[in-house]
DNA sequence: TTTATTTAGGATAAATTTGTCCGAAATAAG
DNA sequence: CTTATTTCGGACAAATTTATCCTAAATAAA
């Protein structure tokens, strides 16, 4: 479904927010360890997640990621996905057809574009917020 | 979302269903060139689905594949998906740990168990019959 | 200013998926 | 029986994704 990259990237996401609704910024160390993820793959995401300006990075001791206070609300699991993964996910044909095109179906295309967007809708009406506060109140988790 | 595998095996097991219902067999070189997908590797792809049972597989001359008439109405999407890309899609957990679990769940767990699930519905209530009969009719295509 | 710490970014490597090649095996037809 | 045709199956190659390593740049603190 997602990429191995996106999915990193939301488990990173989903835990600077946690953080960043204390005030605290996060070492990319500590997000690899709660994310279960490997550091330097996860320093790739992250940069470009900053580049992206769904996060903040700072450099030098004391540094790290956060997230403004005030995005945490207004940033949806949609942003975070295309962000890293594209659209692809979001307009590109079931059986891979160069283009889905309704007035020149794929044999799937009427079913499958329900789903796909039933998934477009749930990850932009999904917030960030939400995800970060089911974490933060241990009703969700980040690793097994 | 699906493999490029489970996109190319769809495509021909549809092709192949049409044909067999005007109880033509075949070849490996039609089917790749219907569905416009490489030669060597839908030989793969297909002598795996024959394995499977999904479809069957003569050689020699006027040898190829085909499927059983009466097979046509109940195989499922879900069935040639399964068979090529394994239960991964049906069951696996959105962010990638190693076992859904609503016990235990990750952030997007109950999101994405409804997403996932309504996937699942739709691939067992497609039958390779109606997709084939769409493309018989030329109401979809196989490529653009 | 020096040092320690942390992210940035480029090069490289490993793993997986996608795709190719070729000889073997089966089999239909002359 | 011989030949031509077609799938089978194993080895191999290319492309993409995932993951690592190392140096540079920034920066906070002593
Ligand atoms: S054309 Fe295939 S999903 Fe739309
Ligand atoms: S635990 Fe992640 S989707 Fe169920």
């Amino acid at each position: 479904m997602f990429s191995k990259a996106c999915e990193y990237g939301i488990k990173a996401t989903i835990y600077i927010a946690v953080k960043s609704m204390r005030q605290e910024r996060v070492s990319l160390k500590e997000i690899a360890e709660e994310v279960d993820s490997p550091v330097a793959f996860t320093a790739k995401i992250l940069q470009s997640l900053a580049k992206s300006g769904i996060i903040d990075s700072h450099k030098g001791p004391t540094g790290g990621f956060q997230i403004e206070e005030t995005k945490i609300d207004t940033i949806k699991l949609h942003d975070i996905v295309h962000a890293i993964d594209g659209d692809k996910i979001f307009v590109g044909c079931g059986l891979g057809l160069e283009q889905c095109d309704a007035s020149q179906p794929c044999p799937v295309h009427d079913k499958f574009v329900g789903i796909r967007d039933n998934l477009k809708i749930m990850l932009k009406n999904t917030s960030l917020y939400e995800l970060a506060t089911g974490l933060e109140i241990g009703l969700t988790h980040l690793k097994r």
